[in-house]
DNA sequence: CTATGGAATTAGAGCGCTCCAATGGTCTAT
DNA sequence: ATAGACCATTGGAGCGCTCTAATTCCATAG
């Protein structure tokens, strides 16, 4: 810089005027400014401008896996609105892991970002402590688990209930709840669908089995359901991926879906599109709550809140989304000579 | 600082020394100031410590695409290899677009990242021009496309001979490549799948079809070939994302596959895996890739090097992995009535 | 009792930039 | 002619930290 100014024969300070595009300085000088920082290949020093401006313009996302497609829907809804305000985006990969992700947090504080968006978090309120409230802290898509913090989300409640109507209304009576085990959304979702099947007049009929959030979290679990006398007729999954890896497993054992089991998930991720999947699912407005993230973080800088007076809580709608694999109900259980039905 | 300094009565840069736990501060001073910086709060300026170290450990790794899983996997590799060494990651995302490429990577010069990882970039290296050179910056996962720069890649051409030769093997000979269009990699498969035609005597068949590398990309591609006299017996896809597409249609269009027509993608995506995909695919070795791309900058760091005297170009080997979407060619025609097969 | 060395600590300059207050210059109104 | 207003420009302090060289302190040797 200071090299730009001599050759452009003027101070240190017109340069940075310069650099910022400042309306006040004239034409002339502006120009011989350019063109001598060009010459010379100068590009401004973003630590230093940090430094001395004491802002960053950054604002910090923690996405939980960078190989889940949904994450990589939702950043990019933050990163769209985020430069449209002028704000610098950096990511920082939680790999499904707590730990991992308070040292992300702790990161992103050192960095001096003006705020953080936390995408699916796996670390629970608590263990946040004093650190989520050092900068203005949004969680994203993780639902209700979060009260004293800022968040958007899908209503997971809602999501599972129309899964569950969804079932009920082709005729289903044994749905069964692939549980999000120690995912944070999971208490939600499991909620949805026991209101769903209370709703539905089957709540006698609810049957939870812990599983995860993953694909190959699944494999277990429909091995159990299917060494049952009489496995269900339906499957509601607490994700796409954990539905994709159920699919899997119901193939391998030669059963048909949705003809001898139906299968719906959640997300509507694009896996969830591919024709040969064809997986019935609920959808998340991913788009629309990355750019929210980011309006409610704008909000909270331009306040001076800290959230600790009152957090908002965004709630969007979810969106059945019916494709190839939910249909009618068998008509004769699993196992040959068991009978039909245990429905009332 | 200063705060914590007074009420532990040092000096600043007793406080600097013991947050850098440097061994030469006797055992009673650290406690004292560990406990003082506990008890305010403190968290040591990053932003400054850049600044006055005149180093970030921080390496820029700029992603094509977040939705991609491939891509993922990749950086995976790069943060487990660059934590071991120290050093940070941040990350930006490249949308798929050679502008905001070009864009992010001045941000990361700007920010004074050490070196930079571009994964799977669309910007050409003349597009690159000086910008690349300012940091030592290698490239992976885009084949042999930038030849003056390091990189790191697996042997497409190679990958894609793998492919056709399966094909071959299995009786193929009306073998379709949808080609990778603008994407950086296409050239170098596009070579391989003209190689791996030759060598299996059937040069004088060889059909490219533009398409992309994206779901949505092979759409029109597939239409099209199923509205010739004698569609291929085969098709090799530039990557499994274009697969996906490809199969989505040619299952709208009634084709089985691969009782009609094979199919065979590139990359080992994890949705390739997907049980009711099982696509046929290349792996690449996304975790050596990612932690090779840091060894190399990491030696360029240390040399001092900065790559324009003579590159360094990592090929890693690819594997074929067969599942469920190739075998061997339909006896008659799509068509009825149209002769079996036009081959030699 | 002083010289010597080593370990622990500190003063202070400096990293590259911004921004406030001050400067000089030009123009208009009195 | 002089005061005032206004503009482009500049000097210099300061952002929070590190790092070198200097200083202090203590133990040991001469």
């Amino acid at each position: 810089m200071e090299d730009v100014a001599e050759r452009a024969s003027v101070s240190r300070a017109l340069v940075s005027l310069v650099m910022n595009n400042s309306p006040q300085v004239s034409d002339e000088k502006r120009r011989s400014v350019l063109r001598a920082a060009r010459e010379l290949g100068y590009r401004p020093n973003l630590v230093a401008r940090n430094l001395a401006q004491q802002r960053t313009h950054t604002i910090g996302v923690l996405v939980d896996d960078l190989r889940n497609p949904f994450f990589g829907e939702v950043v990019d809804g933050i990163e769209a609105e985020a430069a449209e305000h002028g704000f610098r985006v950096i990511i920082l990969n939680g790999h499904r892991d707590a730990r991992r992700e308070v040292e992300a947090i702790e990161t992103f504080l050192q960095l001096q970002v003006e705020a953080m968006a936390l995408v699916g978090p796996r670390v629970a309120e608590d263990d946040l402590g004093e650190i989520g409230t050092a900068a203005p802290c949004v969680i994203v898509a993780t639902g209700a688990a979060h009260p004293g913090i800022d968040t958007i989300a899908t209503d997971g409640r809602r999501g599972s209930e129309l899964a569950v109507e969804h079932l009920a209304a082709l005729g289903h009576t044994r749905i069964v709840h692939l549980d999000g085990g120690a995912n944070v959304s999971a208490a939600e979702r499991r909620s949805g669908y026991r209101s769903g099947m209370h709703s539905a007049g089957i709540g006698h009929l609810i049957d939870i089995r812990p599983a995860g959030d993953d694909e190959t979290d699944a494999l277990a679990v429909i091995d159990a359901l299917l060494a049952e006398s009489d496995p269900p007729t339906a499957i509601f999954a607490f994700n796409d991926l954990l539905a994709a890896g159920a699919l899997n497993r119901l193939d391998d054992a030669g059963v048909a879906v949705p003809g001898d089991v139906s299968l719906i998930g959640f997300d509507n991720t694009f896996i969830s599109a591919l024709r040969h999947l064809s997986l019935s699912t609920v959808n998340q407005p991913t788009l629309a709550m990355g750019r929210l993230a980011v309006e409610t973080l704008l909000r909270r800088l331009s306040d001076g809140s800290d959230g600790s007076d009152g957090p908002v809580h965004h709630t969007l709608q979810p969106e059945l989304v019916v494709r190839g694999t939910t249909g009618p109900p068998r008509s004769a259980a699993l196992r040959p000579r068991s009978p039909a039905m245990t429905g009332p």
